[in-house]
RNA sequence: GGCGGGGUAGCUCAGUUGGUGAGAGCGCAGGAUUCAUAACCCUGAGGUCGACGGUUCAAGUCCGUCCCCCGCUACCA
């Protein structure tokens, strides 16, 4: 930390609300900020928490105009899914927003006006397609067409998916526009740039005064200053988002009609916009400044790993160019979580999605299980087995039974009362001793956002307590030397009160629970900015905390273990939500894409269509999308090339059963011959999935 | 293709600026114990630190080449 510092402002991605939250989400941004940010209120610091939902961009526009809404309303849908989720997870924002707000708005309008009135953008005008149907312009992936290499008739205006040819839109014959089918039509359109290449020095020695960041960060950044920063357009033409301010437009000559800030300029101001809203719910609406432009405050961004460059450059350069506001002290990226061995795919249904797990299990062990094996360093992977193991081993096991034991001693043997502390052995002081060390050295490693290590650090001590009570073996003295019994029973007692501060960061709920079994009050909650009645502090952790005679509450169980049904279950929901298509949104008759036209029978029995069983599977070399398959016929195997890679892996196909049309000529693709195709299905995110099928290979389908 | 990060015990992961016999948790094997959620505690087996080459008295730790995974970015065929 800076010195000086008085104020910590710290931020959280804001999550897309184009669907729900899932753990990969959690483990590289929230979970670990919300850690941070419980443990630098408990110390006494002055901190706050904001986060929000990203509401603009174009694809909540699509999936509003496939679902024929009004885009209000997905992002009302999901931003209400976010925030609730977040809640029962145990998010303590001081304040969750969403840019659709209209102080967000204004904000971002402001901020824009300001770099505006600076002469920081410039100002350039293009020739883009355009679609007169839908009224919008569009990106090159919305327009699709016959590819010129491959005569593919849906191939897109970036790539033909069939041949794998890298296009422009030019390139395409008969294009269309994949929202309405119009023929696109060229037009110019003016739009406001951001010379980045102007910051590029103060960004250089900016950055150079970090050389504490994570390494993962600099690396990335470095790779960006080296190439050296370009333009970037900051507004679109599209009729979702922030629209561009008019006075601006109109000083610059522009049309503003139709023209918003691009999402990612809108986006990271929403951080501001919400310490605005914060500010304005404490009653003081000038509040925000004191942590956004303040030499005295410092800012901290809690992003997963491709979010690096925009919180590292973009933002950074927005904020200089505005000139009013601080700079971020620190932008602690993690790696991505992988799931079960493979990485997470939203489109595949590879997640888990936190509001249904919430339904079935309590969000402390998920919170354990995360933050015991954070991408802090490099990618992780999270597995049912892991979790259970976590939860069963650690927390019932470890930490649960310490609690249990020492607790149903003290009610047992002593009337529920805390026994007092009289000539203490060299063991029972040296517990003590080691407890006072253990808040600063578990507060340094959370300030350098090493949580997992933190975490580690605490579970120690709790196998330390273990160990102790072990060794002194209170059942034994109990009957020879009571004295000696009550201090076993005093040290433990102390210890379990000091873990339920030292884990309340990580497991805010089950630390509350402990507190009330040990009848341990005033410990300044971990969730708000502001506790009047707070008695005990995060340093309080390394002292004895109860007092003899203290009368305990009712003892229970901290941790119920997890069952095997209950990880079979998750990993069985798992492997079926590919087939599904599962993001757990039912899917929408209006998602689904017109018929084509008719056509005759003949048209049809010119396809030979069979049942084929893929035999190998591996990806194609160089290739980010094929996979070669080799599939029985029955009269013969052939090679078949599946530009599926994106959506499945090869495992995905091998020995199943597919559809194959048997009588497509053969085409090569990257020197390799592709002797037929293999019958895919569609979902409506674009990723596909083998269609099953049954009968003898060769077999044909009609 | 370019750039960045990573590839360490069966599994999940730690390993500061190169230097005493390469670690933790889980799992496994054996032992001890009974206060406790069949929990806890002790001991042990296990690794040519992605591959190859180099620098050095000394490399998991530096340099080079290659392979694989993740991310960002680009685009020739």
């Amino acid at each position: 930390m800076k010195p000086g510092t008085k104020r910590t402002l710290v931020t959280a991605a804001l999550p897309y609300a184009n669907g729900p939250i899932h753990l990969g989400h959690l483990a590289g941004a929230y979970l670990p900020a919300d850690i941070y940010c419980r443990q630098q209120r408990l110390t006494g610091r002055d901190l706050v928490f904001v986060c929000g939902s990203d509401e603009h961009g174009v694809p909540i526009l699509l999936r509003a105009r496939k679902e024929g809404v009004d885009p209000q309303v997905i992002v009302d849908r999901y931003h209400k899914m976010i925030q609730e989720a977040f809640a029962s997870f145990g998010m303590s924002f001081d304040f969750y927003g969403r840019t659709t707000d209209p102080l967000h708005r204004e904000t971002s309008q402001d901020f824009f006006r300001v770099l505006a009135k600076k002469k920081t953008f410039t100002l350039k005008t293009d020739s883009q397609l355009y679609d007169p149907k839908a009224g919008i312009f569009l990106a090159d992936r919305f327009i699709r067409g016959t590819c010129p290499n491959c005569s593919y008739e849906e191939a897109y205006g970036d790539q033909c998916e069939k041949c794998g040819r890298s296009l422009s839109p030019d390139d395409l014959l008969n294009p269309y526009s994949a929202l309405s089918d119009a023929a696109p039509v060229v037009k110019e359109t003016t739009h406001w740039y951001l010379p980045l290449g102007h910051f590029q020095e103060r960004l250089t020695q900016w950055i150079d005064g970090h050389g504490d960041w994570k390494p993962n960060v600099l690396g990335q950044i470095q790779s960006w200053l080296t190439d050296g920063l370009g333009d970037r357009a900051v507004t679109r033409d599209l009729p979702w988002g922030v629209p561009v301010p008019q006075d601006v437009a109109e000083e610059a000559g522009v049309d503003a009609e139709g023209k918003v800030l691009y999402v990612w300029f809108d986006a990271p101001i929403g951080y501001i916009s919400a310490t605005r809203r914060w500010a304005e719910a404490q009653g003081d609406p000038e509040l925000w400044k004191q942590f956004w432009c303040s030499e005295e405050s410092q800012l901290i961004h809690f992003i997963g790993k491709d979010n690096i460059v925009f919180h590292c450059l973009i933002f950074p350069t927005m904020l200089m160019a505005h000139g009013d506001f601080i700079l971020p002290d620190n932008v602690p990226a993690n790696e991505f979580l992988n799931l079960e061995g493979e990485k997470l795919s939203t489109s595949r249904g590879w997640a888990v999605w936190l509001h249904e797990y919430l339904e079935e299990m309590p969000a402390d062990y998920l919170r354990y299980a995360l933050a015991a094996t954070f991408p802090e360093t490099r990618d992780t992977d999270f597995s049912w087995k892991d979790y259970q193991a976590r939860v069963n081993n650690e927390l019932a096991d470890t930490l649960g039974n310490l609690v249990n034991r020492t607790l149903t001693f003290a009610d047992r043997y002593f009337e529920g009362k805390v026994p007092p502390l009289s000539h203490p052995s060299s063991k029972d002081l040296g517990l003590l001793d080691r407890l006072r060390e253990i808040p600063s050295r578990v507060g340094e490693l959370l300030e350098t956002y090493k949580m997992r290590e933190a975490l580690a650090e605490i579970m120690g001590l709790a196998r330390e307590g273990n160990r102790f009570f072990n060794e002194q073996k209170p059942w034994a003295t109990r009957k020879e030397d009571l004295r000696a019994c009550g201090n076993t029973i005093h040290i433990s007692l102390q210890l379990v009160a000091s873990l339920s501060i030292l884990l309340d960061p990580f497991l805010p709920a089950s630390c509350a629970s402990l507190r009330a079994m040990l009848n341990l009050r005033g410990l300044r909650n971990s969730a708000l900015r502001e506790d009047k009645e707070a008695l005990l502090f995060w340093e309080d952790a390394g002292r004895p905390l109860l007092e003899a005679g203290h009368s305990l509450g009712q003892a229970g169980i901290l941790f119920q273990k997890v069952e095997d049904a209950y990880v079979e279950a998750q990993r069985k929901k798992l492997k079926a939500a590919p087939i599904q298509g599962g993001s757990g949104v039912q899917v929408d008759p209006n998602q689904v894409p017109e018929f084509r036209e008719l056509i005759e029978f003949e048209d049809f029995q010119k396809l030979d269509l069979r049942v084929g069983e893929v035999l190998e599977a591996e990806k194609v070399k160089k290739s980010k999308k094929l996979i070669r398959c080799l599939v029985d016929l029955g009269r013969e195997k052939r090679q078949i090339l599946a530009g599926v890679a994106e959506s499945l892996g090869p495992e995905d196909l091998i020995g199943k059963k597919v559809i194959v049309v048997a009588n497509l000529k053969a085409r090569k693709m990257l020197g390799l011959e592709s002797q037929g195709m293999i019958l895919m299905a569609e979902r409506p995110d674009g990723s596909l999935g083998p269609l099953g099928a049954e009968g003898p290979a060769g077999a044909v389908v009609r």
